[in-house]
DNA sequence: TATTGTTATACTCTATAACTATA
DNA sequence: TATAGTTATAGAGTATAACAATA
C-alpha cells in the first residue's frame, strides 16, 4: 500500500489452461457432494475440456467451435438455427461464432433458395482442412477417455444422451 | 439500417437460463462427434447445469457456490487454496466468490493460528440454512438425475471421477 | 403470427501475472 | 525460495430482448 505498485502489463493469454490439481486426498471432505451426479459430472467435464484444449495443437480453437464444424460438415446446408439446436445454444450465440468462422474462411453461407430467411452453411476446403487436423487429436483425446471409460463406453454414452434427452 | 433504431432498453439479466431444445430429430447428422465422450459429456453437463438452475428458487446462487458452500460445510476452517483444489478452479477465482459469500453473510473468515498466511472458512448460521435449503433442491435434482442414469448409478460416478482423475 | 438471423447489451466464469505477507 | 491470498486485467462463452426480413 505504501509503495506504488508498478503498472501491471496485460497478461499474456494462453488460451491453453493448465491443468487444476484436483483435490488432494484427504485434504476436504465432500461429504453428500460425494453422492451428486451432477457436481461429478461437471468436474468431468471440465478436466475432459482441459485435456482436450492441451492436447490439441490449435488453442485458437475451442472444442465448441470444433463441434460446430463437425455438424456442419455432416449436415451441408444446415441453417444457423439449426446448429444451434445440435449444439444446444441460443441462436444469438451462433452468429458470432460463424463470424469468426468466416472471418477466418473456415465457412461459407449461402442465402437459402427455399427460405429467404435462412442461411446455408458449409465448410469451405480450409474448414475441411482443418476439421480433418483437429479430428487427428480429438480422436486421440476420446482414445484415453475410452481408456478411462473402460469397456462399458457405449453404455456409458448412453446414459450421457438420456441426461441430455430427458432434462431439455 | 435506413430508419435509426430506437435506444434499446438493457436486457433483464434473469440468471434463470430456459432450457434449450436439444437437436431435432433427423434435423442433423452429428456424424463421428456421436461417438466422442466429451461431445456428450458436455451436453449432459450443460443440460443438468441448467434443470438444476431452473429448480433451485435461487437463480443467483449457482451450482458453483453451492459445490464450494458444501465443502466449506463439510471441511470447516478450509482453507481458500484447499478449497480452490476441491473444486478444480484456480485460487484468483475463489477470491471473489468467498467475497460475494461474505459480503452476503454467508461465510465467515478467520486467520490461521497457526499459518498467518491462510484464512480458515466456515459457514454462518445463515451459510447453513441457505446450504441445507438448497440441499433440498440438489436432492430431487439429483434423484431425476438417478432415475435417468438407472440402477448402475455407481458405477457411472465411478466413471465419472476417474476421468477427473486422471485427466488432471 | 411465427421464424431466421442480427444487433445491442451485459453478465458469469475463469484465468494469468504480479504483488504482499508470510513461511 | 515457496506458498496463501489479492488485485488488475481481460477473454471466452453465452444469454435476453428487440428488430428487420421473410414465411
Amino acid at each position: 500500500m505504501a509503495t506504488p505498485r508498478t503498472k501491471t502489463p496485460p497478461p499474456v493469454r494462453t488460451g491453453l489452461r493448465r491443468p487444476l490439481p484436483g483435490p488432494a486426498e484427504g485434504e476436504v471432505r465432500l461429504g453428500e457432494l460425494n453422492d451428486f451426479i451432477g457436481f461429478h459430472l461437471r468436474l468431468a467435464q471440465d478436466a475432459s475440456f482441459r485435456a482436450f484444449a492441451r492436447q490439441t495443437g490449435h488453442p485458437e480453437l475451442k472444442p465448441g467451435r470444433f463441434a460446430a464444424m463437425m455438424v456442419i460438415r455432416n449436415t451441408p446446408d444446415i441453417s444457423q438455427v439449426a446448429l444451434s439446436r445440435a449444439i444446444a445454444r441460443d441462436k444469438s450465440s451462433v452468429t458470432p461464432m460463424i463470424q469468426e468462422l468466416l472471418r477466418r474462411g473456415l465457412v461459407t453461407r449461402r442465402p437459402s433458395p427455399i427460405d429467404r430467411r435462412s442461411m446455408m452453411l458449409r465448410l469451405t476446403p480450409a474448414g475441411e482442412a482443418l476439421v480433418g487436423e483437429l479430428l487427428v487429436h480429438a480422436r486421440r483425446h476420446d482414445g484415453t477417455l475410452d481408456e478411462i471409460v473402460g469397456a462399458r463406453k457405449a453404455e456409458f454414452i448412453t446414459i450421457l444422451r438420456r441426461l441430455a434427452d430427458r432434462l431439455g
